[in-house]
DNA sequence: GCAAGGTC
């Protein structure tokens, strides 16, 4: 009798697991058995310099002498700390491992071994000596997998760990990516600097992921640029209905010309001619597989940004509604589907579709996979009472989320599309042909159209008519493909780069929008779909420009020699001699590039403001220590030597600031301060500035009661000062009354209430509590209201240029959109082209006013 | 100050 501790990857596994064995703790075939479990890896690589000898330190904390790279990997002991934030975990299992004879890792069984990794390095971490079993199972949702795996578990424990090729593989594969991440990344950030570019004193990220896809966004966008178009004209023909016959075209045929003129030439020796028919036959085809967060991603690309996507898709997988996120499977097993086809009905109600669509219930064999990782990406039994739940629960995105997750599904279970595939060529010119495909029973596509996957959707077609007639038609070559969202995953596919889990999440994370991510600074940004690089993006795309990490080659070869180390592990060391050979390579590429950053226009214009920060530095009389404080103090006191020294020497300094609107006197002095690095969650002390800000006047403090909260707010407005009585009636949340004066120098009297409001620096919002004005009712004897496109009211008068407005006209100006409007003149009637513009300008006053065109 | 891989 064995006392096992089931080791999972991550919570619902652990549930499923309790659920198939009878609980968290019982007994398994005469075993006792308790099951703990992780989130995702719960420990990763320590710095360098802490992963070597104490004579080596001083080597592995340095960024500045590029003879230290390639690193010598086996001076590195490969020790691992806790992540931030998942400390419980580990000390939840820490607290379950007591009185257990065996550890038995149930983790994911990823074909890439980050499963075994993750398990292993947790055993290996608590100080585990006795027994260490593996399990597989295929799939995480059937009790048979799950039993049967535990039957043949793979025996080992921690002293035997080279030997299990899974685990050395995946180990092996974090290495590579440890030290040619480090290493490269200080190799770039030392060469940028060296040329001037600071990057805003951050350091310039390299990896085999992320370098790969800001190399590819910029030489795409490059060649965009770079991009000639050559136009080609030649002679086709089109029927009534738009169909058209053409020529293949070979190089060198002499009927395509690079003028427009000889094509028209040409045009002469062609007239109408009959249209013949050379086969109709009826075509079929199966609803697509089901989608992935990748292909959502690729649907909505151009209405939501991968964040939003990838954490609306969480919020709802952590309510249980749609199945697991970070999946590449298009298909599901036939016991996921059996489970999941007596809910089909409900989802389709819900969603709107007409369940008598649903009649192919049987599994066609393209949607059934025999072992899953998660499985697709589909609806759970859970089905929300309606959409507008789900709307309610997640917002827009949701409602958008589950629609297209749903009707994938439903798509599965509907008719195969039906289409007749026409083929045909011209009686007197037969070299000229077409095929068409006219839709016969749209079926599936009535639930879930597969062209929405695709950049170029296809037009719907209509059946041939008799005949065709001539017409010169212009073509070019192709141009450069947009670097969008899709482009992106696409090119990600064709070189294995990033797994389910990682691709969304590095695109997000390599945007502009992850600013209130500040682990990585931004090197990617997108408008309106399309990807370009950032003023960090254009420095590691011209540094890094034709290294192996920019490219999708090096995964290939990772990838090759990561089987062989699973298939032999004794060869393990093999990576270190890749890693060093990259990193070798790179650094001669990089040192070749470094001097181009200088010529670069995009590097100019996008990098050249990211300076560093100045900063001063001098022995700090209170530690005795050498200290580089920045010159400039955060309030934006640029401080001058003088200053400098009086700090240094542990004095205060005074000044006046106009940072926070008016001036005001300051008083700074350095002084030890604690931050807490986001990254290791570790304290790190710093000398650096301290401010004292003037008592606050301005201001009055107290709590607000209908929310019970500490606030802040301005004590006058405008130049009534509120009294005391009225701060209570204020902090009341209550309304208040007073006689103000505008800035006409008319008074009125002010109704308002204390609000939270938002004002822009630049592009940051910034919130603060104040007195908000109720907005002052309009006369509608004298006034239009309207609520406008943008959902907001506006007011016009109703009567503009001598001209009352129409209701028709009216419903226009709502809409936002442009019309041509008769007024009566002076001179008899003139139209003007009239647009509505809500942010009409007139003495810095902003209102709703329009543009206007003379027209004839 | 630096990766990619997990999960939440």
């Amino acid at each position: 009798m064995m006392k096992l501790l089931i080791l999972n990857e991550k919570k619902s596994q652990a549930e499923k697991f309790a659920d198939y064995l009878g609980g968290m703790s019982g007994d398994f075939e005469g075993n006792q058995y308790d099951i703990v479990y992780a989130a995702g890896h719960l420990l990763q690589l320590k710095s360098p310099n802490e992963m070597v000898d104490k004579s080596l330190v001083e080597k592995y904390s340095d960024w500045k002498n590029l003879d230290n790279f390639p690193w010598n990997a086996t001076d590195i002991n490969w020790q691992k700390y806790v992540s931030p934030g998942k400390e419980k975990y580990i000390k939840n299992i820490r607290n379950a491992i007591p009185g257990h004879d065996v550890i038995v890792i149930a983790t994911d069984n990823d074909p890439s071994g980050e499963g075994d990794v993750l398990g292993w390095e947790i055993a290996e971490y608590l100080g585990w000596n006795k027994a260490i079993w593996r399990i597989r199972f295929k799939g995480d949702d059937s009790a048979n997998y799950v039993i049967d795996a535990l039957h043949k578990p793979e025996k080992a424990n921690l002293s035997t760990q080279d030997t299990q090729g899974m685990l050395v593989k995946g180990k092996s594969r974090q290495k590579f990516d440890f030290l040619t991440g480090l290493e490269e990344s200080r190799i770039a950030t030392n060469l940028a600097r060296q040329e001037g570019f600071y990057n805003k004193g951050k350091a310039i990220s390299i990896g085999r992921l992320q370098t790969y896809i800001t190399c590819l966004v910029d030489s795409q966008n490059k060649a965009r640029t770079n991009y000639v178009k050559k136009p080609f004209y030649e002679v086709r023909y089109k029927d009534a209905n738009g169909n058209v016959f053409k020529r293949n075209y070979q190089e060198g045929d002499s009927w395509r010309f690079d003028n427009e003129l000889s094509a028209k030439k040409d045009l002469n020796d062609y007239s109408t001619d009959q249209i013949v028919i050379d086969s109709t036959e009826d075509k079929r085809k199966q609803p697509p597989k089901l989608v992935n967060l990748a292909d959502l991603g690729k649907i909505f690309q151009s209405k939501y940004t991968t964040d939003q996507i990838t954490s609306t898709y969480q919020k709802m997988y952590d309510d249980k509604i749609v199945s697991y996120p970070r999946t590449e499977d298009n298909a599901i097993t036939i016991d996921d589907f059996n489970e999941l086809l007596p809910y089909a009905d409900k989802i389709a109600r819900v969603v709107g579709i007409d369940p008598e669509l649903l009649t192919h219930r049987e599994p066609r064999k393209k949607f059934i996979i025999k072992s899953e990782d998660h499985g697709a990406n589909r609806p759970t039994k859970l089905v929300p009472k309606s959409i507008e739940e789900v709307t309610s629960k997640y917002g827009e995105c949701g409602k958008d989320i589950y629609l297209q997750l749903a009707k994938s599904y439903l798509a599965m279970l509907a008719e195969d599309y039906v289409y007749t595939q026409i083929k045909a060529h011209l009686a007197n010119h037969s070299e000229f042909i077409s095929t068409i495909n006219v839709p016969k029973e749209q079926n599936y596509k009535l639930i879930f159209d597969d062209e929405s996957l695709k950049e170029d959707k296809a037009e719907v077609t209509k059946s041939f008519s008799d005949e065709a007639n001539p017409l010169v038609y212009q073509g070019s070559n192709t141009p450069p493909a947009k670097p969008t969202l899709t482009f992106i995953l696409n090119n990600l596919d064709k070189w294995n780069l990033g797994t389910g889990a990682t691709k969304m999440q590095t695109i997000s994370k390599l945007q502009a929008i992850g600013n209130e991510n500040k682990k990585v600074i931004p090197q990617i940004k997108v408008t309106k779909g399309i990807f370009h690089v950032t003023g960090t993006g254009a420095l590691v795309a011209c540094l890094a420009k034709d290294t192996y990490l920019s490219s999708g080659k090096i995964t290939k070869r990772l990838q090759d020699i990561l089987n062989e180390i699973k298939d032999d592990p004794a060869k393990q060391d093999m990576v270190y001699s890749v890693a060093a050979k990259t990193i070798e390579h790179d650094k001669a590429i990089m040192i070749k590039n470094a001097p181009l950053l200088k010529q670069d226009d995009q590097v100019n214009k996008l990098a050249g403001d990211l300076k560093a920060i100045e900063r001063f530095s001098g022995i700090f009389v209170k530690n005795n220590e050498t200290v580089n404080p920045p010159i400039t103090i955060f309030d934006g006191h640029k401080t001058n030597s003088e200053e400098q020294q009086k700090a240094l020497a542990g004095e205060k300094i005074t000044y006046l600031s106009n940072k926070f609107g008016k001036e005001e006197k300051h008083i700074a002095y350095l002084a030890e301060q604690t931050y807490k690095n986001k990254k290791t969650g570790k304290e790190v002390t710093r000398i650096s500035w301290k401010v004292e800000f003037p008592q606050d006047t301005d201001h009055v403090e107290g709590i607000y009661l209908p929310l019970n909260q500490k606030i802040k707010f301005k004590k006058e407005y405008g130049q009534h000062a509120f009294t005391e009585e009225e701060i209570i009636t204020l902090l009341a949340g209550k309304e208040l009354s007073f006689e103000a004066t505008d800035k006409q120098g008319k008074s009125y009297t002010a109704t308002g209430k204390l609000a939270e409001q938002e004002f822009k620096e630049g592009q940051r919002k910034v919130k603060f509590w104040g007195f908000k004005p109720n907005s002052r009712p309009v006369d509608t004897s004298v006034y239009e209201v309207i609520t406008y496109k943008d959902g907001k009211e506006y007011h016009f008068k109703k009567i503009y240029r001598n001209h009352r407005w129409t209701p028709e006209e009216l419903k226009k100006i709502a809409a936002g959109k442009k019309q041509i409007v008769a007024f009566n003149g002076q001179k008899g009637t003139y139209r003007l082209e009239i647009k509505p513009n809500p942010k009409k300008k007139f003495k810095g006053k902003t209102f709703f006013g329009f543009d206007e065109k003379f027209v004839k």
